[in-house]
DNA sequence: CTTTGATTTGAACAATCGTTCAGATAATCA
DNA sequence: TGATTATCTGAACGATTGTTCAAATCAAAG
């Protein structure tokens, strides 16, 4: 037996990466076999490397994914004064989020496992990620918000918001718009914005 | 050559532990082989289990250990009226945790590594910490806080707190001392309470 | 100084790891 | 239809995994 009938690359390729993600969140990059992820996708382990050339490769790509597509996402936001671009920034940020746990999860949890020259792109694309909220914060720091020091405060509110993707659980007590609304308010308090 | 000079179960049972907590915190449970902790100790391998009966079981006593210490200490927290008791809550778990980062940060990432029964045993002792802010809040809502949903709150603030474990870096900008300020601030605001 | 018990080595185990590749089959194109 | 290309299998590779254990050596007790 070979090659398996209505195979295509346009199907597998993806398969594959959606394999890897789920698999990587739920048990760690380490602890996931090529032929754990194979065997998900209904393939032979070796098939994987017409794909991708080794295994970090598989992990590098999901969080470079997530990532560039995170920060264009944010470049569409409009912004208004410093008041309404906080609230759009929270409000984007959980519902982008919520919508991909699996990808924020690992893109987080896995920093450890990316071999240095990974690790320093995705790390230098995360920080543009928290300049974007950082640069709002300072364009209202002493009138629309009161921050004693918005470094702080920028690193305390992205904790904040990630956090959320550790307990969201779909179909529980509150939709995703109800956790927005929240946190929407209790960044305002944080920030002791005007209402 | 067998048992070595000096050899003693005081000094070798800790020095597996320490090495397991710092290995494991550096690159994650899964990646660490227990060939690697007996070098960091400068043994062999199979002198771990002397002290251990699996791999699995240095990983769940790291982590019993710190939930355990972490809620009696807390046992020892004061009180008073529900601002005092937040503002002492708030600081030390920034001090707590500040001092034991590589604890902390295997608590949470290595909870997917953990087997079913060790992962429940965990997760009972993390939500009775949980527990111990929430009744903080409780107390005050309505009062001395204003908030709309407390177990919301609960879980943004624990979230905010424990990611100063993640940025923060011995000698750097802010001493311990300051970021617990400074979190003492913003968790007041994000309560909206009383000065 | 002898005996007992604690501690470690070093080799071995079956299983699994990431990765490679020649050969086989299906899809596609001429 | 026939030739070409894309896709996958299945076996193999050396390395490494967690764990076990008899033998060896040291510490402690009598």
């Amino acid at each position: 037996m070979a090659r398996k009938a209505g195979s295509h690359s346009d199907i597998t390729g993806p398969r594959i990466q959606g394999a890897a993600l789920a698999l990587f969140a739920r048990h760690g990059y380490a602890a996931v076999s090529m032929r754990q992820i194979a065997a998900e996708v209904g393939v032979q382990a070796g098939a994987i490397y017409n794909y991708v050339p080794h295994k970090q490769a598989l992990l590098f790509e999901l969080m470079r994914g997530h990532m560039e597509a995170l920060l264009e996402e944010t470049d569409t936001l409009n912004g208004g004064d410093p008041l309404e671009a906080l609230d759009e920034f929270v409000r984007f940020h959980i519902h982008y989020h919520l919508a991909r746990v699996d990808l924020v999860f690992i893109s987080y949890m896995e920093l450890r496992a990316l071999e240095p020259d990974n690790f320093a792109q995705i790390e230098k694309l995360r920080s543009r990620y928290e300049d974007k909220l950082e640069a709002i914060l300072r364009a209202g720091q002493g009138r629309a918000f009161t921050l004693e020091d918005t470094k702080l405060a920028t690193l305390a509110l992205i904790a904040m918001l990630t956090g959320v993707t550790n307990w969201f659980r779909e179909g529980g007590r509150l939709a995703p718009e109800e956790v927005a609304d929240h946190y929407v308010a209790m960044a305002r308090r944080l920030l002791s914005a005007a209402a």
